[in-house]
DNA sequence: TCAGATTTGTTCGTATGTATT
DNA sequence: CAATACATACGAACAAATCTG
């Protein structure tokens, strides 16, 4: 089986985007809530068993639609309720 | 030179596995003894010129064989003998 | 007591090379 | 060819534990 939880290598869309897709629903959610870390890089890795550059993609992806922040030596953040 | 002493960027084997590879030899050879520390990573840096997550991924692999043991604050040592 | 240096731990930033699709 | 994905490697910043004086 497929990697058990996660993502789907075979899927027409890449994985970078079923990643952010999973992270974002934590944040609409509210499972992930304003001003407090999602999941490190490394802890992406390690949950999807994906690369760092895959995870790092994913951030980027919700980074550019606004819904996190990412601070070098931190960590990425959701973006602050106004 | 290139690169004086050291490692070869240019090899097929990743750097930190050659990295690795020189310390093993200080262990099962007795250069470095059981309980003794071994270098730490920035002395790693320094003698091999390599980056420090080189080194700590060359540290990694001899933690991951029990040749190593590391303390977070003071370093890492030569498994002391049973 | 405490301030600074050392050392490992964790995190993001960037670049390169390879393989696959 | 371009996009995706993985592995490797260097750099930089922040954090925590330890040691030293």
């Amino acid at each position: 089986m497929p990697g058990g939880r996660g993502v789907d290598p075979q899927s027409a869309t890449p994985v970078y985007l079923q990643v952010a897709a999973r992270i974002r629903e934590r944040i609409v959610s509210g499972d992930l809530q304003p001003d407090r870390p999602i999941p490190s890089e490394s802890a992406i890795e390690q949950e999807f068993e994906v690369a760092r550059g895959t995870a790092r993609k994913a951030i980027a992806v919700l980074r550019e639609e606004g819904l996190v922040i990412t601070v070098k030596g931190r960590g990425s953040y959701v973006t602050p309720a106004l």
